[in-house]
RNA sequence: GCUCCCGUAGCUCAACUGGACAGAGCAUGGGAUUUCUAAUCCCAAGGUCGCAGGUUCGAGUCCUGCCGGGAGCGCCA
């Protein structure tokens, strides 16, 4: 079943609002920021609003006047016993412990614990991952994937309708470079046995040759040339390179629980190039330039954008114009975001900018992410310093693998593996996803592999100890049915673990507002803290009848939330572990 | 030279986009288990939020300058 919910912070927020008006009327108040937020801390009660101030500032008043006439003639909203006025003229709400039990009762059969389904009716295109062809994956495409996938689980889960399109680099000039190496230096056997690789080993002797090789470097623009004039050869060798690549990068998909309901590489786009070309001209947008065509950007202080090159070529912008018009066109969407790194930021406002003047009214989003680097340095394939994603993911598998094993020693060893399967690769994903992902990162093996503290295992963990409690409360108490008796919030620690389970909606909303999967792994941190406290501190399977019945409820919101939470950031939540 | 990010506890990171005495984890020291999974919990210690000005009732958050780190800046993507 599924109630339409509105979130407590809405909820509120429009009560504000209202009452603001009603206090004040006549006073212009539309622009003020009237929201209603969660508190920071418990002793200033549970929800709080900053409102006072700023009207105060309009109507040239005392904030704690303002305050004082809010609470004096607009009472309290439902749900709340009453209102403090705090500070300089903070409002702070204390919500009934009756009005929170119910509501958790809601949210408790509510398939979608209350989170209202904000992205109904709209559609989005999500653009991430896109890794190259013929390389293989490494830990620097990790987190294009990660964040990408949860923005994706985080909207879908909304009620969005999303288009997660896997815009592969299958096209440009490292064709030429890589075709030419395969032809001199590959071997068969190693191509047979693992593709990828041996692409790779070729492509860097490739590149490597033509950096001092001027005839090297003439012979791989020739091949580049023969493809994009359909040469039938290279057009077949090219084919064949994608089919290996996706067959290589679908299994890690796979591995990570990634899925795209498109995969249109650039090559997609190939034919609208030209077309793009002449509705530019057409605009009178672009103009020639050293041989080149480009699109001046002076009034938007850029740089200008290059849309074809003075051989005749295409860029990478002009195939981004390309694939928004055609986006546009066949998926009508209200946005388009696109997940890459923080080098991109140029090319993405003059991309943006660019089809503005096209005419463009879609929503265009860059969400960037800082580069990951070792401690040495960045590393490229072509340097050679890659670990590939394959690696990081068998390491975190073994390294939980151990853990299981020492403190599940009794577990059959297939449910071993498969918990140190879920365990594993919850810690490298978590460890991307619990942080602001523009933050600069440097890899190391015991932060992304982390498993104890603010990891994805500590929430599995919590998770687990929840299934175990559930198991024992049917084993001891058949006929028991929690469901029966009406959630009771006296003790201190109940409250707060109510008060916090009933913020996930707010939370989930605000995450794929901001694009930020990072709040929303805060968050279930939070609450897992929240609830291990409660376990440790409170007992269910000995209280009286009818309170441990009621604690056994908030025990199930709390595993529905935390499993609802880590499957919108793509991980799992073994029942044992 | 110009543009964009970042600088918060010994270390790794938060801070709901201008709100209350800046919070976690790791590491350190102390404590809790005959009882629901100790991969846990409790307590302690740890800070001139890079520096200097400014705006504001209020600044880690906004503005200016400087210092330090990263990235980008016409035919790569």
């Amino acid at each position: 079943m599924s109630i339409s919910f509105e979130t407590i912070e809405q909820t509120l927020s429009l009560w504000m609002r209202q009452a603001c008006a009603a206090v004040f009327p006549g006073a212009d108040l539309a622009a003020l920021p009237l929201n209603v937020v969660a508190t920071t801390d418990a002793s200033f009660g549970d929800y709080q609003c900053n409102a006072a101030m700023s009207v105060a500032k309009l109507l040239k008043m005392k904030p704690r006047d303002v305050a004082q006439a809010i609470v004096d003639r607009a009472g309290c909203p439902v749900g709340v016993e009453r209102i403090e006025i705090a500070g300089p003229g903070f409002l702070n709400f204390h919500l009934s412990a009756d009005w929170l039990a119910r509501r958790l009762e809601a949210v408790q059969t509510d398939a979608r614990l209350g989170v209202p389904a904000a992205g109904q009716g709209k559609t989005v295109i999500l653009d991430y991952s896109s890794p190259n062809v013929a390389k293989p994956m490494h830990i620097g495409h990790i987190r294009s994937t990660v964040i990408g996938n949860a923005l994706d689980r985080l909207h879908r889960f909304l009620g969005w309708r999303v288009l997660a399109d896997n815009h592969l680099g299958d096209w440009g000039t490292q064709f030429g470079l890589l075709m030419l190496g395969f032809r001199t230096f590959a071997d068969p056997t190693a191509y047979e046995a693992s593709p990828i690789e041996e692409l790779e080993r070729v492509y860097v002797a490739s590149y490597n040759r033509s950096k001092e090789d001027e005839n090297w470097k003439n012979a791989a623009r020739a091949e580049l040339v023969k493809l994009q004039q359909g040469d039938a050869e290279n057009r077949e060798l090219w084919r064949s390179f994608i089919e290996h690549s996706l067959r290589e990068f679908e299994r890690i998909y796979q591995r990570l629980n990634v899925k795209f309901d498109l995969v249109r590489g650039e090559s997609f786009y190939n034919d609208k190039l030209p077309g793009v070309i002449v509705m530019l001209q057409e605009n009178g947008l672009a103009e020639e330039s050293d041989g080149a065509l480009i699109i001046k950007l002076e009034a938007e202080k850029l740089t200008p954008c290059i849309v074809r090159k003075s051989d005749g070529g295409y860029n990478y912008a002009t195939t981004d114009i390309a694939t928004v018009l055609n986006r546009a066109e066949e998926f009508k969407p209200d946005a388009v975001i696109y997940v890459t790194d923080e080098r991109q930021q140029l090319h993405f406002k003059q991309f943006f900018t660019v089809c503005r003047k096209l005419g463009v009214t879609t929503r265009l989003e860059h969400i960037w992410f800082g580069l990951m680097r070792l401690p040495e340095g960045t590393f490229s394939t072509r340097e050679g310093n890659v670990i590939k994603l394959d690696r990081l993911l068998d390491e975190a598998e073994s390294r939980a693998l151990a853990l299981v094993q020492q403190s599940s020693p009794d577990m059959p060893p297939a449910q071993q593996r498969e918990v140190a399967r879920c365990v594993g690769l919850g810690a490298v994903k978590y460890a991307d996803l619990s942080q602001n992902p523009q933050s600069l990162v440097t890899f190391t093996w015991d932060k992304a592999l982390a498993l104890d503290g603010n990891s994805a295992p500590y929430l599995q963990y919590a998770y687990a100890r929840i299934a175990s409690v559930q198991d024992k409360y049917r084993e001891r108490f058949p006929v028991g049915d929690p469901l029966a008796q009406p959630i009771q919030l006296a003790d201190p620690l109940e409250r707060a673990l109510a008060v916090k389970l009933l913020r996930f909606p707010d939370i989930v909303l605000r995450a794929a507002a901001n694009f930020r999967p990072n709040q929303l792994a805060d968050y279930l941190f939070d609450l897992a803290q929240t609830y291990s406290t409660f376990y440790q501190n409170v007992p269910f399977l000995k209280a009286e009848a009818g309170v441990r019945e009621s604690r056994v409820r908030l025990c199930d919101i709390t595993a529905k939330t935390l499993r609802c939470g880590l499957n919108l950031l793509g991980i799992e939540t073994p029942d044992r572990i």
